[in-house]
DNA sequence: TCAAATTAAATCGCTTGCAATTTAATTTTG
DNA sequence: CAAAATTAAATTGCAAGCGATTTAATTTGA
């Protein structure tokens, strides 16, 4: 009998494999849609969208960050966050300045707007926990795409 | 003591709630990101972007669709869709005609590289397994995550 | 019957996301 | 020190996503 380590799989396993509603990966992805979407109606009194709401948390957290450490805590890259910044620079939400230091670095900060808005956004964690699992299922769940997000990047570092 | 049910929650909860790694939001959206990410470099040998690869994912399950019921099982709708599946026709994958009862139906259907294309996808599913948790756990996070997709989506039917 | 309502796609304008390249500043090293 | 290598952002070009509107076909119903 000749079973090398390359086996084939059967036919079947194949084919279920390639099932949507099989798939963490479309589950991910639908999920997610569905996230920004429901962020949009509760961010809509904010008048920003969900990836900007992701930069003023961070901004909100510590003021004063490179556009590289806000890419790093968002998985997000310069060319992401380059136009994104320069709109909400725009809206009158955050600045945008040189580190003094290393004329290399972008310098993001909030402006006054931006620090009011989190007085705002203080209704939105609240208002989104309505539409999800228990606060145990929420952070099992967390715990989890933390990882599947580490396994997925896996080969490189991150 | 005033104990309306319109109490104010603490602070320090508050400001707990509006950190990122707390978030499930924003563990869905950065795993679905590094999803996207991964499929990229496994789905180059068949010159497909993720969307794409769904998009055949439901016409190997099923030959024939209209574009809604293409949006319905993708969650996405025809501005999305119309421009994707004229890349997709465009590349040869794929034939859009109007269906012949009722004119205003757009069917889409296989061509034969399309259906060809199925033979290398059957090796994407256990390439992408490989990143991902056990089979166990995955099937878990597929269950929850569908619930949390139908939270969010709640109140407009779906 | 035939105008009004509904439905299915397409279109438009905008924001993300990302790979690849470019520009400019800083660090390394020969 | 000065050329080479590295690093940080910006830029470019493209593919998604989606709200809102438009167009065209079909169904309703008065």
């Amino acid at each position: 009998m000749d079973k090398t380590h390359t086996t084939t799989l059967p036919d079947a396993l194949i084919d279920e494999a390639l099932l949507l509603d099989n798939q963490l990966c479309f589950a991910m992805y639908s999920a997610s849609l569905a996230m920004t979407k429901a962020y949009k109606k509760i961010l809509a009194p904010l008048d920003i969208t969900y990836p900007q709401y992701l930069v003023m948390m961070v901004l909100w957290e510590k003021d004063q960050v490179t556009v590289s450490e806000l890419g790093s805590r968002l998985f997000l890259d310069s060319g992401t966050l380059t136009p994104l910044l320069k709109r909400m620079e725009t809206m009158g939400l955050l600045h945008r300045n040189r580190d003094a230091g290393d004329e290399r670095r972008v310098v993001v900060s909030l402006s006054d707007a931006g620090r009011a808005l989190r007085e705002k956004a203080k209704a939105v964690p609240l208002q989104m926990s309505c539409m999800l699992p228990s606060l145990d299922q929420v952070r099992q769940l967390v715990v989890e795409l933390k990882e599947v997000r580490k396994g997925l990047y896996g080969a490189e570092e991150h």
